[in-house]
DNA sequence: AGCCCTCGAGTTCC
DNA sequence: CTCGAGGGCT
């Protein structure tokens, strides 16, 4: 590299930076050696880190001195990239966390078990499991014949890291099951440190002059998270079992209940921990609580709550999941620890909605664990109901023992005037908090609607904060998932002008990235392949992506599932959309509002021209047919008087919108209703632009029809049917019956309503039998209810 | 008409 | 995690 012939003293300080480049590797790599293998650091963390940074600044200055093998690339940058990322076969759900610190927490969760098991009063009590809530890093540990071949984190719940190498050091994790294991068995549990062990590794790393562990919790995660495993390894880390993911084979009879497959985890040579109870009912679950509670001190590491599950499998899976979390297992915690600081001031922040919201700033405070310096006030009047003032002196916890909260404000310890500034009575020095009648970010007006809590910054994209947190958004983990997109990033983007709308992200290249502050060759590249491998995330994701008002992950899920495409929810009028399940008149509107604006069609135009395609496209659900009645339409038009019964009145009366749209003789032809209701709707479509909504609606909703699956495949026979179990069947246990209606598609709810279709009675049926008969719903036995099961599915078949 | 449950939106700290 | 609000059921 030394032929060309530079001016003599580039020369000399490259030939300089190469020696000192060289000198620098081979001392990291000695001290490097001390620290892992001898386990003896041979100099301070400060001397090391010295060191480091001086071959960064070399190597970047001269990247023709950069190497593959040079220690910077080992542990330099972003060590979370070089983790493979694993998907989990069983998702890694997180648990529910009863709110209600109280004994009433217990009896809460009981409640809603027995409330979705349709069990009432006279029923026997559920049977539940007890166990800690450690406080720690959750981690799946595949083992395959018994020998343990991956770990991972938990990620985002579908896909985690692989940190099997990390998790091989933690002594407490056999490398291989003793006696007859599963073919396959996927361990899920708790990575942990103890609180003597982290501060007997404390007392070591600060006399070494190291860093020290924060809390037991940041201890484990930041330990496994390590990309260099020695790392791990040199902490004392420990871990307890406490469920299963993917199982095949299990040798004799699988386990039923959660109770015993705690047991079998046991017998195979996983720690489990031995605080835990087989209990029954409400009352046996708080004593558990109030027991640990009082046990806790002494525990020999942290807790942040207990755990409850429902004992039997088979009642787990009856019950179910909600979004990201069983309805079968609920964390109870323990109310947090408290601390005292100082509001040093109290600033607003705008987010993607435009929201404003006011967040205190602290003087930082140690509480449940970290410093915290910054706590949200949530809304204006939020503050005013605690009465936050600048200068206030408050207690503060970490609510959930995770975002801090201030509780109270201290009001003997605010600061006053000085008496001679106000004579006679004392008064604050600061006045009242209100939020500020402009946009802080980009001066727009403030607009607060009325009956809303939240006030908003009316800039819409206007304001670079909301742009910013839009783009964020889409970005988003949950959303178009486009790694390495943060904040910085988003902020440099839109500050250059580069960026205002998400489609622009799509014509970023790399020379153009390299530009930016902290930009190199590589993370332009790895960026930009980011962004191109979103163009084929899921629709859901899409939609999420958009930002539409009221419509988060989940329904976001619904209108893909339900709609299928892009296309169809972009056309769809507002009646359609309400028709759907979670989708009403508010959140319908919100939608149709957002395709009308012009700027967002513009913005979804150039990102499918930059080729944007959800690669999960499909035709509509075929259960749409049933949803799209006339009746259900004309109810969700919002036409004044016409309720859902007169709506269906309607329906009888005009088979089709467009019908009615173009009716002649209307009033004669409307006779049948109501005279008030009628007047309303003659009323109604003397509107033009009402007939016009009419006919799109026709229209759009035959378009629909013609693109559903031509063969509406697996049509399950007891789709759209609610059912009401009461008494004791002959055969079937209730749980049994009610996974049978539910497989069918069946629904089964907890009391006899007009909604329901019918009613499943057993002997010594009690007050819901009366109720059916009272309301004419039909009355089912249990043979007839097999039969109805066979006979609906012989039709569909 | 009113309650209950779930979802959406904003936020913290590492 | 918490709060508010929307949707669905009583």
């Amino acid at each position: 590299m030394n032929q060309k012939t530079p001016p003599p003293s580039q020369a000399d300080s490259a030939s300089v930076a190469q020696q000192r480049v060289a000198d620098l590797r081979a001392e990291i790599a000695a001290h490097d050696r001390a620290y892992y293998e001898l386990d003896a650091p041979s100099v301070s963390d400060e001397v090391y880190d010295a060191l480091f940074r001086e071959l960064q600044a070399l190597e970047a200055a001269y990247p023709e001195l950069q190497t593959p093998d040079s220690p910077t690339c080992r542990v330099g940058g972003r060590p979370l990239a070089a983790f493979t990322p694993v998907a989990h076969r069983v998702p890694m759900l997180s648990i529910q966390t009863e709110t209600d610190t109280s004994a009433n927490g217990a009896w809460n969760f009981d409640a809603r078990v027995r409330k979705e098991l349709g069990l009432d009063a006279a029923d026997a009590p559920v049977e539940y499991v007890a166990e800690l809530k450690f406080d720690g890093l959750a981690v799946s540990l595949r083992y395959e014949q018994g020998v343990l071949m991956q770990g991972a984190t938990r990620g985002d719940g579908s896909t985690g890291e692989d940190v099997t190498q990390n998790l091989r050091t933690v002594r407490d994790i056999p490398l291989v099951l003793t006696g007859l294991a599963p073919a396959v068995l996927e361990v899920r549990g708790e990575v942990y440190m103890t609180r003597d062990d982290l501060a007997r590794y404390n007392a070591q790393a600060a006399a070494r002059g190291e860093k020290t562990l924060v809390n037991p919790r940041n201890a484990a995660a930041g330990s496994i998270r390590q990309l260099d495993p020695s790392v791990a390894a040199s902490r004392p880390l420990r871990f307890f079992a406490y469920g299963v993911g993917e199982v095949e084979g299990w040798p004799g009879a699988a386990p039923t209940t959660h109770a015993a497959l705690l047991d079998a985890l046991s017998e195979l040579g996983l720690p489990v921990c031995e605080h835990r109870a087989v209990l029954v009912g409400a009352r046996a679950l708080a004593d558990f609580h109030a027991r640990i509670a009082a046990l806790r001190p002494s525990l020999p590491f942290d807790i942040d709550g207990v755990v409850y599950k429902v004992n039997r499998l088979d009642l787990q899976a009856a019950l179910g999941f909600r979004a990201r979390e069983p309805r079968w297992a609920v964390a109870h915690k323990y109310a947090a620890q408290e601390a005292h600081t100082r509001v040093e001031a109290i600033d607003v922040q705008v987010g993607r909605t435009g929201a404003l919201t006011p967040v205190a700033r602290l003087q930082p405070v140690f509480v449940g664990g970290v410093t915290v310096t910054n706590a949200t006030l949530h809304n204006e009047d939020e503050v005013r109901r605690k009465d936050v003032r600048v200068g206030d002196l408050v207690s503060v916890r970490r609510a959930g023992d995770v975002i801090p909260e201030i509780v109270a404000v201290l009001l003997e310890a605010r600061p006053m005037r000085p008496a001679a500034a106000a004579p006679g009575a004392a008064e604050p020095l600061y006045p009242p908090f209100t939020l500020p009648d402009r946009c802080p970010e980009c001066g727009s007006h403030v607009v607060r609607e009325e009956g809303e809590a939240v006030a908003r910054c009316s800039g819409g994209l206007v304001c670079p904060a909301q742009r910013k947190a839009a783009l964020l958004h889409f970005a988003g983990r949950r959303a178009m998932d486009i790694e390495g997109l943060g904040e910085r990033l988003v902020e440099q983007l839109v500050a250059q002008g580069w960026v205002r709308t998400a489609a622009d992200l799509y014509a970023l290249d790399v020379p153009q990235l390299m530009r930016l502050e902290r930009m190199g060759e590589k993370s332009a590249t790895n960026l930009v392949a980011a962004i191109t491998a979103s163009k084929t995330r899921s629709l859901a994701r899409f939609i999420f992506a958009l930002g539409i008002r009221h419509v988060g992950e989940s329904t976001a899920k619904t209108l893909a599932d339900w709609l299928g495409s892009l296309a169809w929810l972009r056309r769809a009028p507002r009646p359609i959309l309400a028709v759907l399940p979670d989708v009403g008149q508010v959140v319908g509107q919100a939608i149709v509002d957002f395709f009308a604006e012009p700027h967002n069609a513009s913005v979804i135009d150039a990102l499918l021209a930059a080729g944007v395609r959800p690669s999960d496209e499909h035709p509509p659900r075929a259960e749409l047919a049933e949803r799209l009645t006339w009746a259900r339409l004309y109810a969700a038009l919002g036409i004044p008087r016409l309720s859902e019964t007169r709506a269906e009145e309607l329906a009888a009366l005009f088979a089709d919108g467009a019908e009615l749209a173009d009716a002649t003789a209307l009033a004669a032809r409307l006779a049948p209703l109501p005279q008030p209701v009628s007047a309303a709707l003659v009323d109604w479509l003397a509107d033009s632009k009402h007939r016009e909504a009419l006919r799109q609606l026709a229209s759009t909703r035959a378009a629909i029809l013609a693109a559903l699956p031509a063969a509406a495949l697996p049509r399950l026979p007891l789709a759209g049917l609610t059912f009401v179990l009461t008494g004791t069947l002959p055969h079937l246990k209730r749980d049994a019956a009610r996974a049978l209606i539910e497989a069918a598609g069946g629904k089964v709810s907890g009391s006899v309503s007009r909604q329901t279709d019918y009613v499943v009675a057993g002997s010594e049926a009690g007050t819901k039998l009366d109720k059916a008969r009272e309301l004419g719903v039909p009355v089912l036995d249990e043979a007839a209810l097999l039969a109805m099961l066979d006979h609906n599915k012989e039709k569909t078949a």
